[in-house]
DNA sequence: CCTCTGGTTCGACGGATGTCGAGACAGGGA
DNA sequence: TCCCTGTCTCGACATCCGTCGAACCAGAGG
């Protein structure tokens, strides 16, 4: 419980990779997200879960999903929940997963290219991006 | 050398993460992009590089930027390399990287929460079925 | 109560990863 | 020529990661 969602307050920058260093506080927060993309099984495992119906989806649906064991499955989700990339409850028998459209949001403007003015933020996240030019 | 850039011609899919379910073959060839990008030195090797004035910079002036040994520094370029993300240049006694701003976007679409739509350019005209060209 | 199903945790195993020192290679200059 | 600087490769080491089987916990029904 306690090592979920690592301090992104650390990640204060949110300006393209290609348009200035990014900080070494920035760097250390943002590249466990990275780190939890970097497996076919979990990025496809974030992709049913963000592309879900409604927002959500259980984990009954993803195991059959894959040729994997369901401790497997168990442990790439673990990893994609303490990357803050997604959450997870439990309703009755059932546990469901939906994503977290906040920081995947962050990793996104990071690797832009284009500046893209207005950028696509988390507009009902916590507080404002007053750092953000 | 063989193994610079991996085959991205499994990657045809370009849709965002949240739209729809990222196929196998996409995740696959994406995935080792976002390993490559999950340590905080390469995170900020490939800053360094992708934001140097002029579009290259010289391992001369990375190496120094960190607490390492020059192997380790040569072996985090390499992983880049061989992800795709960067490209090497002998140039008389120094070797120059630059970024490949190809596979950086396309990590960025396929993060994007918001389609985007309207931002760059008249609107696309066929609406969900956005295909990669 | 017991049992069944869904999901997680634990322990273990093989393989991959990050780091280093030592050495090799490339190019420029005395 | 020899040497010096910059960069990469190699070998080694400790640690981490992906996967599995077994066991454990949480609810829903009998």
């Amino acid at each position: 419980m306690s090592k979920q969602a690592p301090d992104l307050t650390a990640a204060l920058c949110c300006a393209p990779l290609t348009q200035r260093r990014v900080p070494t506080g920035t760097a250390a927060a943002l590249a466990p997200a990275f780190k939890a993309l970097g497996d076919p099984v979990r990025l496809q495992l974030l992709s049913m879960i963000a592309s879900a119906d409604g927002g959500e989806i259980c984990v009954c649906d993803l195991t059959p999903a894959f040729d994997l064991t369901g401790p497997t499955i168990s442990h790439h989700l673990r990893v994609l929940r303490e990357a803050g990339l997604v959450d997870a409850e439990r309703r009755g028998t059932w546990v469901w997963y939906r994503a977290r459209p906040a920081l995947l949001g962050r990793l996104a403007a990071l690797l832009t290219v284009e500046p893209v003015a207005g950028a696509a933020g988390p507009a009902p996240a916590t507080g404002t991006s007053r750092e953000c030019a």
